[in-house]
DNA sequence: GACACCCTTTGATCTTCGTCAAGGCAAGGT
DNA sequence: ACCTTGCCTTGACGAAGATCAAAGGGTGTC
């Protein structure tokens, strides 16, 4: 069983200033709240969605932390993201009505579940709202072009550097520390995202490490004289 | 002088089942004529926009073919992708109200600019439209995942092969040939938006000749046996 | 507490692609 | 017709990262 259907509010949620109602006033967050139908589970290991499955919802991740990936036909995947509190997931389903790519919990998680149908219903009605959900859009086209500079044009160590720098900007936001973080993915997805190997992941943490940069131990990475 | 602005109509143009109008009805369409306030010519190799422009409008490709593309802090850049008649341009611009990419032209074109506001105020009152713009920015980010696919785990003829394979396609949706097409761009801005250098783009396309997979004559490819 | 499993690290070698360099082809201007 | 310019091709070499292989370390489970 890894559903589980909860009444949720965006109204008391402490995540609101991260996450869709954004820049919503009291009056329209409450609006949200009838939106949001409910909140489901789901299990490190498992999907919230898979590539092929109907797409009904976005969802935006409450707690734990996710990766996206799409798979060629060959079997080859490649992880497209990494998405953590705060963040929405689904918006791939949007243009075929069906998902386009797997949404996989690193972490026990919970998301709230967001019927698109309503939420293009109530941003006909608000403004503020139908701009927000454009812009949540427009920001995840832009993130795209920046990994694809990343995989085009830069070298392994450029890679992980900055996608440490990037997981720890994000964490950053949500109160974590700016210099510390745990990493909720492998070697392999950390590779599978940077477009290399995990023994060049591996690598390029030691080199990271020899070179007084980082401090790592497992998952647990400490960047030095930020 | 590269702008020029022309009066034009959706309702009267031969794109209008490729772009933004698709799936509207005459009503709609007829709506949506009044929001197209205008056309511009681009001159090939100047800039529709630049990076860090005021957002004020998307762009539907009319003629002519254009890259955009992303530049890093030390000057390098990626092409992030082509765009042909029919397709939108801007959409990174929604996010911060500022560009983030380049918009170049390969050749002479011309845009429908379509300000940006009025498109949502259209879209809050035709569900039609509403969604339509949705489709379009899902169909950003499911190609955006589809590059970094390609990035991130495919060999350099891999590449070369998807991507050719991918303009033909969409040529052929023009009505263009599905094995002979003219390529707009040069071997360095195809080897940028594949990530590799512009010698390997052209060993590659030497290699594809030497294996009789396709014809080539400069800009132009032939495709056999498909 | 012991075992199993998965993840990670590290080494040795090989492949692919990048780099550097030279030359050719086509288009356009004088 | 010649020269310039930009783009493309090809070769030789080198470097970055992939691959193959082995072993070590945590974590969870029984």
């Amino acid at each position: 069983m890894d559903v589980q259907t909860i009444k949720v509010a965006c109204s008391s949620c402490n995540l609101r200033e991260l996450c869709l109602p954004m820049g919503l006033n009291a009056d329209e967050v409450e609006k949200l709240d009838s939106v949001i139908a409910n909140r489901r589970r789901i299990k490190r290991g498992s999907a919230l969605f898979n590539t092929g499955d109907k797409f009904t919802s976005l969802y935006a991740v409450r707690s734990g932390f996710f990766k996206t990936c799409v798979t060629t036909a060959d079997g080859r995947d490649q992880v497209t993201g990494f998405q953590m509190t705060g963040e929405i997931l689904g918006l791939d389903g949007i243009v075929s009505d069906h998902h386009s790519c797997d949404a996989i919990a690193l972490e026990d998680a919970e998301v709230c579940v967001m019927p698109f149908d309503q939420i293009e219903a109530l941003s006909r009605e608000f403004t503020t709202l139908q701009h927000h959900v454009h812009k949540i859009m427009s920001r995840e086209i832009v993130r795209d072009h920046g990994v694809m500079l990343l995989l085009g044009s830069m070298r392994a160590e450029e890679r992980l550097a900055a996608f440490l720098l990037n997981l720890v900007k994000r964490l950053h936001a949500r109160g974590f520390s700016q210099s510390e973080l745990v990493l909720r993915m492998t070697r392999e997805e950390i590779g599978s995202y940077l477009g290399m190997k995990l023994e060049t992941v591996s690598r390029t943490f030691s080199k990271f490490v020899a070179d007084d940069i980082i401090e790592v131990k497992q998952r647990y990475v400490r960047i030095k004289n930020t």
